[in-house]
DNA sequence: CCCTCCATTGTGACACTGTCAAAATGACCC
DNA sequence: GGGTCATTTTGACAGTGTCACAATGGAGGG
């Protein structure tokens, strides 16, 4: 009688969560380069070929993991938006919300945008993806419209420019291409996420201003 | 009697561009994922081990082969920059580079962001890196100076949000975040690129407007 | 001209990996 | 209670990175 805490019925426990935990634990501590499903395996308790069974294969079980990410950086940002009164707050808070889970958890975030290691095709993958940039647009686009900028013709730029730039910061940072932001990983965050604050701030005029006002 | 097109005297010709010519040709064709050093030494016509002889180790071999693509980032920048008379445009030439190299040299791009491939001690690498991020920062630099502004408080903060746009569309680019850009790699990177002037036009704005003058 | 030295390249060996086929386990349903 | 079948394990194999050690052949001195 084995605890089982999910509803599939395994033969020895939940195996997938299992599974995960033992991916998130081993991403953290070294590295997507050196993990395998063998070890996976191992810290889960289980035989060496579980894994790859369960998964189909190591891309599959990659896949299922980077889905976990995108579900959980939506359901940040959405926690984060609807802390915000303001159209403008709640846009900026969605941005620093998804600069808060790529450093928080760039266990997650490194991996979620590895195109060659995931599957592309996986329905929960595509669906979970497809989500988080939802609610990156509309948070800009319900910005606009509270402001009584109709003219959308360049909304898609617009999305696209400021999840351009939050992503860019973000991989930027973990990939420690940005000097000068400190060196513990405490300060790295906490420098991190400061700098990205400002900016981030930067863009407001980019992202919300009138072109047919001045373009200068 | 070897045919010897470079200075070393190596053993059987000039084994470190044939690696990294190989390395180049197998990243271009599968990816990183399944890039090895006994392939590379295939390819190349040597012993599967020379490969780690010669770079210590695979590390080593793709620190190399990521450092030449700085140099040919640099190179790249420049060259486009040189191109133009105003700063502003020079700016918006290495923004395109940018894109342009991350688009149409995509294995050199996706390793050279990638931290843990790498190894960050190493000195080639170092300067080629700084030179690279230097031309990015003095264009945007140049061209707040050209314009008479010489209020630099946020100039880093500046830097970085070009920086971070550019490298962000590229990235999501690549890593097809973004839909609706084309099937066929050709159509891709004509859509990109077009696509990625717009997103960057919109920059202009926030990167070089007068910040005492209107802040929306 | 020959001989030694030594950087450069090749070979052997080992533990580890992902994936396949086949066997074993045990929960579920009639 | 016994059969069925999804779930898990075991066996096997080709491939990998890295280590220690052997072989090669050009460079420099006598």
């Amino acid at each position: 009688m084995p605890p089982i805490t999910q509803k599939k019925p395994y033969h020895h426990g939940d195996l997938r969560p299992a599974l995960l935990r033992a991916v998130k634990e081993l991403l953290a501590e070294q590295g997507i380069e050196s993990l395998s499903l063998r070890e996976c395996a191992r810290r889960a308790g289980v035989s060496w070929s579980a894994p790859g069974h369960h998964f189909g294969d190591k891309t599959g079980m990659l896949t299922a993991f980077a889905t976990e990410g995108y579900v959980a950086l939506t359901s940040l940002m959405q926690k984060r938006s609807r802390q915000q009164s303001e159209a403008r707050k709640a846009a900026a808070a969605v941005g620093t919300a998804y600069l808060e889970f790529a450093l928080k958890q760039p266990e997650y975030f490194r991996l979620m945008f590895r195109a060659e290691l995931l599957n592309q095709t996986d329905d929960a993958y595509k669906a979970a993806r497809a989500s988080a940039s939802g609610v990156l647009e509309s948070s800009v686009r319900l910005c606009r419209q509270a402001e009584g900028l109709t003219d959308d013709s360049q909304s898609r730029e617009r999305c696209l420019l400021a999840w351009s730039a939050v992503h860019g910061f973000a991989t930027l940072l973990l990939e420690g291409a940005i000097r000068d932001v400190g060196r513990t990983p405490k300060a790295r965050l906490k420098r991190g996420m400061e700098l990205g604050q400002q900016v981030l701030r930067l863009l407001g005029p980019a992202l919300f201003s009138d072109p047919r006002k001045r373009q200068q």
